[in-house]
RNA sequence: GGCGACGUAGCCAAGUGGUAAGGCAGAGCUCUGCAAAAGCUCGAUUCCCCAGUUCGAAUCUGGGCGUCGCCUCCA
């Protein structure tokens, strides 16, 4: 039994198999901050980041790669638009994502190479398509000539007369062909710029990623390229084309690996519908881990709209296995890992082309069942499931210990003492204390069996957001959300 | 217009030839003075529609209908 993925690339489920023995170099595209990401972006690289603690579960010694397109035409339009520096609003965005990241527990790529920092590759390398004439120098910058690869379409399994049906290409005058794309874009006045032997200018977008996997990883074929399912046409499909030709022995990469759009409103979130709201201002509504378990839900490659109902939704489903590690929790002890159905199962289900659904499921089925474990074997449960929650990216916290609280409003205290009418004072007392003391009366009253009383002081605290639970530990409170 | 994906209970969603996982919501029960919370139990004779292949199909084939993506910047 092992890890089968679909390969974008020959359109097959197919067994994974590392190039070198217990070693996966794993590429993904990463942001352009020319705008603030979006939970889209969020559900690709949760996908990546659970693929890269699986395959490190698996055995492998997995490298993670994943660049910065630190320049582009869309942060110079904004910096021209706001009088900003370019570079401040790229760095501005990109702390924000990369702050988002770590709320959701996404590991840092081991390496993070910036595309302005490898000007000088990309240069040689749009040198190297000049000299096979692959490239040709244009009036505004450097072109690749579609027609001088054959495989071009190969990816997207599209054919080049196909693609020139399309309605939507732009006919420039600066290239032989519509399907040309820049390499090399010459400034304008203003515009931030490098030398190179054709001009001044900036790297066109797709290029960067040619010269870093060659730079970063090596010149040979790497294991697994990745990104979202838009980035297959024009982007990858356009690395494979600056790529390839300079390879001795293509492909790029053996495994391209593609995560579905999330729609929004029926629609693709994208920064030109600007249909959507800001990573981070959607993690300060919703747990970065509901939201981690929501995306696991949906099998990866799946187109996949979300709403705020789903989000709470998946925050509900998440406090059930929270619940159940909380009562393994106390059988904790250090000790080895050992392994019973519970991992088996979830290595069947992501053995199967990542089926984070069907992991998913076995955690909750592990969870429903904790009751039931005897005495002897918590320990050893406790272990496996809180290995098998880190392996998905949710690792247990110190705060799944508590029951959730919401802050008590301000004029709590006034409020209170207002729907108890003076029945009792506490003038001093902290909100906690004041509560702690009314259900100390309550109970008082119960016992007397004084049932209007007690049911009254619950009313008060219940108006005031405070709901109550007797439990046979004693009566506890929560705030209500 | 071309290429592709998807359509499973009220909602989200797994399942890719052997008789429908899981979650949310809902219902019932237990507990409780009553609640709340918690625990237990239950849910599609059926997988968009229509034909076909097969002993057997949600799963394969053909045809419809619908939704979405890509063909343009996008994870």
């Amino acid at each position: 039994m092992s890890l089968k993925l679909y390969n974008t690339r020959t359109r097959q489920l197919e067994e994974f198999r590392p190039l070198r023995e217990g070693r996966v170099d794993i590429y993904v595209c990463g942001l352009t901050p020319s705008a603030e990401a979006h939970i889209g972006h969020a559900r690709s690289f949760l996908f990546f980041d659970v693929l890269r603690r699986y395959l490190r579960h698996l055995g492998f010694d997995a490298r993670y790669v994943q660049n910065v397109t630190d320049i582009d035409d869309r942060s110079i339009a904004r910096a021209r638009e706001t009088g900003e520096d370019w570079y401040d609003i790229v760095s501005g965005y990109y702390a924000s994502f990369k702050e988002s990241m770590r709320r959701l527990d996404v590991e840092e790529p081991d390496v993070e190479p910036y595309a302005t920092k490898f000007i000088v590759q990309i240069v040689e390398m749009i040198g190297e398509l000049l000299e096979r004439e692959i490239a040709y120098v244009s009036e505004d910058g450097v072109y690749y000539d579609v027609s001088k690869f054959s495989r071009y379409g190969a990816l997207a399994h599209r054919k080049i007369d196909e693609l020139e049906a399309g309605a939507r290409i732009e006919v420039d005058e600066h290239k032989d062909d519509p399907l040309d794309f820049a390499l090399w874009k010459f400034a304008k006045p203003g515009e931030p710029s490098w030398e190179s032997p054709w001009g001044a200018g900036r790297p066109g977008w797709h290029i960067e990623c040619s010269a870093m996997t060659r730079t970063v990883i090596g010149p040979d074929t790497f294991d697994m390229h990745g990104g979202g399912a838009d980035l297959v046409f024009p982007h990858h499909e356009n690395e494979i084309a600056q790529s390839e030709p300079l390879m001795p022995h293509p492909p790029m990469a053996n495994f391209w690996v593609h995560g579905g759009v999330l729609l929004s409103d029926g629609k693709k979130m994208s920064k030109s519908l600007g249909n959507f709201e800001p990573l981070s201002e959607l993690l300060d509504r919703h747990d970065p881990q509901a939201v981690r378990l929501l995306f696991l839900q949906t099998g990866y490659r799946k187109v996949m709209s979300m709403s705020e109902e789903s989000l709470d939704a998946a925050a509900v489903s998440l406090e059930r296995l929270k619940a159940a590690w909380r009562k393994l929790h106390p059988h904790s002890s250090a000790g080895a890992l050992k392994r019973s159905v519970l991992l088996e199962q979830i290595e069947a289900a992501l053995n199967n082309d990542m089926n984070t659904a069907g992991a998913l499921a076995e955690l909750h089925r592990f969870a429903a069942n904790v009751d039931a474990i005897p005495e002897d074997s918590r320990s050893d449960a406790f272990r496996e499931f809180s290995y098998a929650l880190e392996m998905l990216g949710m690792p247990p916290r110190s705060s799944w210990l508590e029951v959730p609280k919401v802050e008590l409003a301000a004029d709590f205290l006034e409020r209170l003492q207002r729907e108890l009418s003076g029945e009792i004072s506490f003038n001093g007392a902290s909100p906690h204390d004041a509560i702690e003391r009314i259900i100390a009366e309550r109970n008082l009253a119960r016992m007397q069996k004084d049932w209007s009383r007690s049911d009254r002081l619950r009313d008060a605290l219940a108006r005031c957001g405070v709901t109550l639970k007797d439990g046979k530990d004693g009566t506890t409170w929560t705030v209500d959300a």
